[in-house]
DNA sequence: AACGACCACAACCGCCACTAA
DNA sequence: GTTAGTGGCGGTTGTGGTCGT
């Protein structure tokens, strides 16, 4: 499929390449990656344009530690599914497969650890106690068994106040969130949206709100559809906005 | 202060499913 | 019905930060 040449850059997202991709993903959509990587002039497949934009760049992503309820969620949904980390991040608004993935890989490691310990040492309540009451849910042996033991806390998190939620999976409603809490953990991404609000895109703007929902169906898509073929598209991107990445690299970011 | 262990996160890879030609 | 292109998903690995010794 073409673009894994040696031109393909691999790694660590630069800050550049960031702001290009989230340009690029407020013109055309999130849907049409390797469009967006052809036209971007990012050195980048389309899998990994959209793998940094769905893990990352998304503004509908909440950051850090997942919140007890979050945790006993991702307990109880993975009983259901297993590991199908997908359809459980769907039910976990501003969470990512990967970050839930992560998580379960990591608590699951520590909880085979301490199993292993428990099995060997003393069965009485031991470390693994204070490791199940921080976490408040990690108690059970079995990952996949039915009977999780559900630990009520009446802590809430501080993501658990309407942070932004990626209604394009559950309800469709969209939500802005309390602006403040949303700046929590986006010091990366508030610089490019910051920037972005700098620039000339602000004729954009009526189209896209950053903090809105993730853009499947864009405006400006079915705008630009109505006037475009993907050939034109093509055409177009390539003569405008190409140039447009070339002055980001060039004019905006030293 | 130096070192190693551990953790969290980011990113890649390979496979599969879907869709348009 | 077939096939190529593309996106989505799950598994895995790499890396940087933190903490304990």
């Amino acid at each position: 499929m073409g673009q894994d040449d040696e031109t393909t850059r691999k790694g660590p997202w630069t800050e550049n390449e960031d702001f290009q991709l989230v340009f690029y993903v407020h013109m055309f959509g999130d849907r049409r990656w390797d469009f967006i990587a052809k036209v971007s002039g990012l050195k980048r497949t389309g899998k990994s344009c959209r793998l940094r934009w769905v893990n990352y760049l998304n503004p509908g992503l909440k950051r850090g530690k997942l919140a007890p309820h979050e945790e006993r969620l991702v307990l109880e949904l993975h009983s259901k599914y297993g590991n199908r980390w997908s359809k459980i991040a769907r039910k976990l608004p501003g969470r990512t497969d990967n970050e839930i993935k992560n998580y379960w890989r990591t608590h699951m490691r520590k909880k085979a650890q301490e199993k292993k310990k428990t099995a060997s040492g003393s069965p009485a309540l031991s470390p693994s106690l204070s490791q199940c009451s921080s976490s408040s849910s990690i108690c059970t042996s079995n990952p996949t068994a039915t009977s999780i033991p559900m630990i009520e806390t009446k802590e809430r998190s501080f993501y658990d106040t309407g942070g932004v939620e990626r209604s394009f999976y559950d309800s469709g409603a969209t939500r802005v969130s309390d602006s403040s809490e949303e700046q929590e953990g986006y010091c990366g991404m508030d610089e490019i949206w910051k920037e972005l609000d700098l620039l000339e895109v602000d004729s954009m703007k009526p189209f896209f709100d950053p903090y809105s929902e993730i853009a499947p169906s864009l405006p400006w898509d079915s705008c630009l559809s109505t006037s475009w073929t993907m050939d034109g598209q093509e055409e177009f991107a390539e003569n405008t906005f190409h140039l447009t990445s070339k002055q980001f690299s060039s004019g905006f970011i030293d």
